[in-house]
DNA sequence: TTGTTGCAGATTGTTGACAATCTACAAACC
DNA sequence: GGTTTGTAGATTGTCAACAATCTGCAACAA
């Protein structure tokens, strides 16, 4: 867990200091909402996502208590919450892991994730206000400009963002939630085959725009089937990657991980 | 919590003694796999959906150890788990209450279930084999029997079963997984309207013979279609009987609960 | 009578200790 | 040389104790 040295998770008091700008309330606010165990829990969440904890990794309680400088009950009870968000495995009596999530599974989570997304186009066709969309077109320039420049960089957190914002904009909490639980989990999926390469770099990026297009329009119908397309498309295109590099063992992945 | 006076969780050996039947490998995988904080999840997970502990309801964690005859760890995990699941909501230094499910928030989830619904319908149209389009017939045989009966004790529980078998037919188990989390969640809020009464039940189950017939025949705009209207008709049903019911204050619901 | 303060008890959050389990390695055996 | 057994150390699961926080009630002041 080498990767867990370089960064030290605030303590309650310093979360105190850094919070004042807004005032006293914000931050009699803050203690009132965070136990030790859910600053753990959202740190631990942030290096998983960030890609800083890597899928089949085994996240030592004894080792994070430490370098979170807490004890191990918090740690534990994260190890909870991140189970049942997806996030990490448990086997009994031999630790936990970060989650892998097979092709059989990505396959699934990227079923479900078009059929959100087709009502997440549906309702964002009928409820956007003006201002949004003008606010996704400006998002669509932006990734247009990154894909021209092609730089991956920039374009992957503008994607994720427009798609966030899209899912936003179908006002419904639930949906939002269950969307971006859904990402979290394709991003244990993504983050292996991203090591392997940048194969997946769109061609194009006018699907985006009929999409906002759509929506401005108010046509739920045309909006819900090009969000569903486009996230098919999406799987189909890391299927392919997964082809290409199927012949060579990856090398990024020799570090300790549960017997599958 | 008298409630919780009434049943007592089997401790480990209990379940090693009941596990028996299909020989010592089960019950080995059984300890494998079970540690104290999964076995208290399970059984308030059970409790709650079962109604026998309310929404709003306080779980005072001493309360639950000392009646699981375990320390209060396994049961603080346990409620982490539960609390990631939905279930139920921590307010810190306070406790833990079981959630309670808003008139907006089951809106949002209606809308979303009915969403889920419509890819259920899609994909079990197209993956359902002959023998499972004859079980689902033979559900709603059943079902129309316990309508024809009046039989709401009976109707119930096959409806859920009919819905449930449908959306394992999907043959997509992240799916399947979302589905289930919707209903027990939208259990949090029925629970409460179904206190007040039967006012919920269907005057007729020939949407439900509909949906088989068109899954059978294959056709997947129509099955998706059909069980996307079905859904947004039990939520429309569920706020007439809310509307029936606003004028008077429900007694039942007088137990201790957070401030709102 | 109303509002404020103080305090006891209940409850939650965290910690450290102990027991149970697993893993890796060395020694013994075949 | 290959297999089995035993053991030490690491790690996980649970428990009990302590500290912090909240709640309800009594006493006091205005």
């Amino acid at each position: 867990m080498s990767s867990m040295a370089t960064v030290i998770l605030p303590s309650p008091h310093d979360n105190m200091t850094t919070a004042a700008p807004t005032g006293p309330s914000s931050a009699i606010d803050l203690l009132r909402r965070h136990s030790l165990t859910s600053l753990v829990q959202q740190e631990l969440e942030r290096r998983i996502l960030a890609g800083d904890i890597l899928p089949g990794d085994k996240l030592n309680e004894a080792d994070v208590a430490a370098e979170l400088n807490v004890s191990r009950g918090p740690v534990r009870e994260a190890f909870r919450a991140l189970e049942q968000a997806g996030l990490v495995r448990t086997e009994k009596n031999r630790g936990v892991f970060v989650r892998q999530v097979s092709l059989e599974e990505a396959d699934e989570i990227y079923e479900l994730r078009a059929g959100l997304d087709e009502l997440i186009g549906r309702l964002a066709a009928e409820r956007a206000s003006d201002g949004q969309v003008a606010e996704l077109r400006a998002l669509v320039v932006q990734m247009q400009e990154a894909a021209s420049a092609k730089d991956v960089d920039a374009y992957y957190p503008l994607n994720i963002r427009f798609h966030d914002r899209l899912a936003q904009l179908a006002g419904n909490g639930t949906l939002l939630a269950a969307y971006r639980r859904l990402i979290n989990e394709l991003h244990l999926y993504r983050r292996r085959t991203l090591a392997l390469g940048h194969d997946a770099f769109p061609k194009s990026t006018r699907q985006h725009a009929d999409i906002v297009e759509a929506i401005a329009a108010r046509d739920a119908t045309l909006a819900g089937e090009l969000l569903y397309q486009h996230a098919m498309k999406s799987r189909s295109r890391l299927h392919e990657a997964l082809e290409q590099v199927d012949l060579q063992p990856p090398p990024a992945l020799v570090r300790e991980t549960s017997k599958p």
